[in-house]
DNA sequence: GCAGTGATCATA
DNA sequence: ATGATCACTGCC
């Protein structure tokens, strides 16, 4: 075996979102708190793939919330939702083109709010780097996800997206 | 089926 | 300052 597992670069998420988000299942989400590191399979992803998108946040434009999405890729962006619940994204594409992946499930947690509240991540990961050096990073261990066990599907709670909530734009490792 | 919960943003 | 909205979850 030659395979060698490695942290993902920048390199990885500046292409298109959806390119990225395909690729990210099976890659490995992982989290250190103190000498404790957490590490789950990644099995569900959304693509939010540019400002034509009217189910990303960046097609509103810059904000404050939204402006780490016009910046580098292979960034964390993290947002605050319904009061209780923070989401996990990686910042995708060039700068100045507002696009991420939204990373649904990992592991046992099939939910973006479950795999959050299990991994302990919030606000305090949103504009970092996706490095090692932040505590929360994505590793390509060589595992291999068969195409045929991988479901696209119209993304999750964006109903209000018009047109744009019809596209198969999510990733989802089939059960068995 | 829908209540809960609060940051964010547009409007003023 | 106020009100609407929201890339969700868990309980009814």
């Amino acid at each position: 075996m030659d395979f060698k597992p490695h942290s993902l670069e920048r390199g990885f998420f500046a292409r298109p979102a959806l390119t990225v988000a395909r690729e990210l299942i099976g890659k490995v989400l992982c989290r250190r708190i103190g000498r404790e590191v957490l590490a789950e399979v990644i099995n569900e992803t959304e693509a939010y793939i540019g400002p034509q998108d009217l189910a990303a946040h960046g097609s509103k434009g810059r904000t404050a919330r939204t402006e780490v999405m016009f910046g580098p890729a292979g960034n964390w962006y993290v947002y605050f939702i319904y009061g209780i619940h923070w989401m996990l994204n990686a910042v995708t594409d060039d700068i100045d083109h507002p696009a991420a992946v939204l990373i649904r499930g990992a592991g046992p947690w099939t939910g973006p709010a479950k795999l959050t509240k299990a991994m302990s991540i919030d606000k305090s990961f949103n504009t970092l780097p996706i490095a090692p050096a932040t505590e929360l990073w994505i590793e390509d261990r060589g595992l291999v996800i068969r195409p045929r066990h991988i479901r696209r599907t119209p993304r999750i709670g964006v109903d209000y997206a018009g047109d744009w909530a019809k596209k198969p734009y999510r990733f989802v490792v089939e059960h068995a």
